[in-house]
DNA sequence: TGTAAACTTATTAGTTTAGTAGGAAAAGAA
DNA sequence: TTCTTTTCCTACTAAACTAATAAGTTTACA
């Protein structure tokens, strides 16, 4: 049940181009340096966002990366899922899976499915902007 | 955030424990054979279980093993915990862990401190005997 | 003494994790 | 044009984990 470094680290960058959102495009070394994680490792993270359309990026002198939404639109669910894949906590409710053999007696099936649903809707109930509302410095109006 | 089959298997046979726990000790190769699963794979899984003091065993011939609590008495949550050890989904959650250089500044400890109670609370509070009344079949009184 | 069961330890192929490394392509600046 | 700074892309790797299989030891009933 653990969440890999690649989702967090997801969500850390993400973080934080939400805390410089209104600074323009942010180059992944500065993020990597305030978050210290290895920007090469990043490099490699960026891809999963990109392909869910949460960055805009700007390549060349002065580039960096943007989030596509303001942070308020985006969701901890939606950057981990890019980040980790789907988040069911067993292959037979992935999206797309085709049934197993056993489930018609399947007395487990329903445990899982009320975890993946409980899970999913917490995760999907906290924007980035919610995050940093809740930081113990947080202005009373943000952006 | 999945659920290895060490953890799943162990639910699985935790539950065929429970649908036969009038029938005395049990050997491992029915519960084997009704789940479909390697015995030699489940004997595996039986240790941690048993330190977790959620199995009584027999040895020898007619030998096997019995919940050593009702099904109403033993939640997922234990099992899982068995099995899969700490549920948290961030090892800084972790029992008796010594918080990170960054847990000061971290934006995204609330997140992963109430999935982790939200998990935790769920799977604490499904018993084996609820998931067998949960049956397609379930008789309206169990045992 | 035979047999059926639990118990223990070792081995293994494959996958995943968490990176590191090296360079190509783009784009603005000098 | 050339330099520099950035993203972008691919390959590689050590270590750990997963999901078993295998081989044999111990226990205890018949």
């Amino acid at each position: 049940m653990k969440i890999s470094t690649k989702g967090r680290y997801a969500v850390r960058l993400m973080l934080d181009l939400s805390e410089h959102y209104t600074e323009g495009y942010i180059a992944l070394k500065d993020v990597a340096d305030r978050q210290e994680i290895s920007k090469k490792y990043l490099e490699q993270i960026i891809p999963y966002l990109n392909r869910g359309q949460l960055l805009l990026t700007n390549r060349g002198h002065q580039g960096g990366y943007k989030l596509a939404k303001h942070p308020s639109e985006i969701t901890i669910f939606e950057v981990l899922t890019c980040a980790e894949g789907d988040l069911a906590p067993v292959s037979c409710l992935q999206q797309g899976a085709e049934p197993c053999d056993r489930r018609g007696e399947c007395l487990t099936f329903p445990i899982w499915d009320g975890l993946n649903k409980l899970v999913s809707d917490y995760l999907k109930g906290i924007t980035l902007q919610d995050v940093l509302n809740n930081r113990p410095d947080a202005p009373e109006y943000n952006i």
